[in-house]
DNA sequence: GGGCCCGCAGGG
DNA sequence: CCCTGCGGGCCC
């Protein structure tokens, strides 16, 4: 092994004799020692990676019992950021990794099978879940660990070395551990062609930052900054999750963990889009975000569910931008009547975290991190812990991707309300009216639109290298719902609406019976046996896309229906069904006003979920789902 | 760590 | 145009 050695106290590194800049020094987690960066063997993908063990340190912790998976997850950045792998080959060596089947690679032959009861929790024995991991390097579930401080020990159960006191009384979950069990779980049960999941890992190496600072900004760095470039095409009131069509730039979306240095960045991501704000939404049409920063003593956050508090109430005199200190009642207007809407429509509302949320076990440990979406149950005001009135939100999440801090593999089933003791004594309690939009459909196993999503009343705007600013406004076009149904979601094989459509990764629609016949003559599922790379590219150069002539041969091995797609084809299949009911009826009785209002009314619908539509989020190869 | 206070973004 | 706002950097 090459010679390992850090920066001395004037640090000055102590193998190449060079004093390195502090953008050339990285710092380890555990022992706070400087390393000079590129005199390190392997070093990390990314500097802002503040999760970093230094050699000393990660040899040291695999020594110990138990590695808190450093090594695991090294090996999982190392393929994750190895640019010479397709995402497929990607998926298949961490599935060999965390199989334990040991790499074919030249990587760290030191690999650990995350069954061998080596990160267990050491109460329960089991893979802990929301697994916290002590300074000495032991894991346990949150609960365990909660009961074991409420005992009143402040010791490791493992080793008996002291529990800092911080972490006792606020133990913060390792959800890079949680996602490392939740892919091995998946490698697991997946087998060897098992399909390569959805789930993802965050660069940030390749997190461009073009937040810039103007000629009047006084402070330097972000503290002033205008925001850099938005990434993602989605417009800006767009409710739920951003799919990987209005991802121009990485074509994967905004996934479940993302995370962000600073509320600037996150903001260029569209997860959430004010930079100081923690509600982003419009009184008269809902709230599409929030973020948990801890900046209200009243928020109340249990993962799967939190209680947010409202905006306003404070005094921001002296050109505050926020503020402890109440100075009167919260009221359900601006802000906190968008979020009242969301609950009372069931919108899907994204949620960030941030690292300045002290109290929570479930925010991230550095950065804002985007963790899924959720619908606002109820809301209503009490008395908040400062005496005057607050608004209150329950959050309960309802996402198709697993949480960051579970090791679950699938995402959230429908669950029951939390009891809320703080309901007996509120006031205006506002629950939903009628069915929620954003809902959990049994039958397709997945949280989808039941209704169309609010039609956007902005542009997306698009800036170009040069700076000039390109707007893209929508267009209502004359044309009957029945019409455009066919043009939007038609087959391109047998040209009638999409009946169990497939979406190629090339972004191409087909009926599942349509591409089966196209590729009738061979195997369409390949032979599980047959994973030679020769096989596999003798069958790749016959399997192409109907439409683009894209190599699709992996995307056959198991194609997965557009359950998103399936809903909306429906939902507008009968909204066309209504349409042509309300045209029989109005012909019947057009002398008749009122009838004739309701069928203008009812056309405009569905133009607005045509609308809505056309710039949304459906022509996205499909994510594969548990069942 | 806590207090201070700035430009910016967006709602209305 | 004015008001609000769960940031962020700096100074102490």
């Amino acid at each position: 092994m090459a010679q390992q050695l850090p920066c001395d106290s004037d640090g000055q590194c102590m193998l190449c004799k060079q004093k390195p800049s502090p953008s050339q020094t990285l710092a380890c987690r555990t022992c706070a020692t400087p390393w000079h960066l590129s005199c390190l063997p392997s070093p990390p993908l990314s500097l802002s990676d503040t999760h970093w063990d230094c050699p000393d340190c990660s040899d040291l912790s695999n020594h110990q019992p138990v590695a808190p998976s450093a090594h695991l997850l090294s090996a999982i950045r190392h393929i994750q950021s190895d640019a010479s792998l397709t995402d497929h080959q990607k998926a298949k060596k961490r599935q060999q990794l965390l199989a334990g089947a040991g790499g074919s690679s030249a990587e760290p032959s030191k690999t650990t099978d995350i069954f061998d009861g080596s990160l267990n929790c050491s109460f329960c024995m089991q893979l802990p879940e929301r697994p916290v991991t002590t300074p000495c390097g032991h894991n346990f579930c949150l609960r365990c660990f909660e009961k074991w401080i409420g005992q009143g020990k402040r010791t490791c159960a493992n080793c008996r070395a002291l529990i800092p006191a911080k972490m006792a009384s606020q133990p913060r979950i390792n959800s890079q551990l949680a996602m490392a069990i939740r892919l091995a779980k998946v490698a697991k049960s997946g087998g060897p062609s098992g399909a390569p999941k959805t789930y993802h890992f965050v660069h940030n190496e390749d997190r461009p930052d073009t937040a810039f600072t103007t000629e009047r900004a006084k402070k330097t760095g972000k503290a002033n900054a205008c925001s850099g470039k938005i990434f993602v095409t989605v417009p800006p009131d767009h409710f739920g999750p951003i799919p990987a069509e209005n991802d121009p730039t990485r074509n994967r979306g905004v996934l479940v963990g993302d995370t962000w240095g600073d509320r600037l960045e996150c903001r260029q991501w569209g997860a959430h889009l004010p930079h100081v704000a923690g509600i982003a939404g419009q009184s008269a049409y809902g709230a599409q975000s929030v973020a948990l920063s801890g900046g209200y003593e009243d928020d109340e956050d249990h993962g799967e569910w939190f209680l947010y508090t409202g905006s306003g109430g404070r005094d921001l005199t002296g050109n505050k931008r926020t503020s402890k200190v109440q100075s009167f009642d919260q009221s359900f207007t601006s802000l906190n009547e968008a979020l009242r809407l969301s609950c009372k429509k069931g919108f899907p509302v994204r949620v960030v975290r941030s690292h300045k949320e002290k109290r929570s076990s479930y925010a991230p440990e550095s950065g804002v991190r985007y963790d899924g979406v959720y619908r606002i149950e109820k809301c209503w005001r009490k008395d908040g812990i400062q005496g005057l009135k607050v608004c209150r939100y329950l959050f309960v999440r309802c996402d198709n991707e697993p949480a960051p801090w579970t090791s679950d593999e699938c995402g959230d089933r429908p669950r029951p309300l939390p009891k809320i003791d703080e309901l007996k004594g509120a006031e205006g309690v506002t629950e939903r009216k009628g069915d929620p939009s954003w809902d959990y459909d049994e039958e397709k196993g997945c949280w989808l639109w039941k209704k169309p999503p609010p039609e956007s009343r902005k542009s997306v705007e698009t800036v170009h290298k040069d700076g000039t600013k390109v707007r893209v406004k929508r267009k209502a076009k004359d044309v009957s719902v029945k019409e455009r149904l066919l043009k939007e979601f038609g087959c391109q094989i047998c040209r009638k609406v999409l009946s169990s459509p497939l979406t190629t990764p090339c972004a191409h629609n087909f009926c599942k019976a349509c591409l089966e016949g196209a590729f009738s003559g061979q195997s369409f599922i390949r032979n599980r046996a047959c994973q030679s790379g020769r096989t596999l590219r003798a069958q790749k150069s016959v399997m192409k896309c109907p439409s683009c002539s894209n190599d699709i041969a992996d995307f056959l091995q198991n194609p997965q229906v557009n359950r998103e797609m399936m809903g909306v084809i429906e939902s507008l299949q009968s909204q066309a069904e209504e349409d042509e009911k309300s045209e029989e009826s109005s012909d019947k009785n057009d002398e008749n006003l009122h009838d004739a209002m309701e069928v203008s009314k009812s056309t405009d619908s569905s133009e607005k979920v045509l609308e809505e539509i056309k710039d949304s989020d459906l022509n996205q190869p499909h994510k594969r789902r548990k069942e």
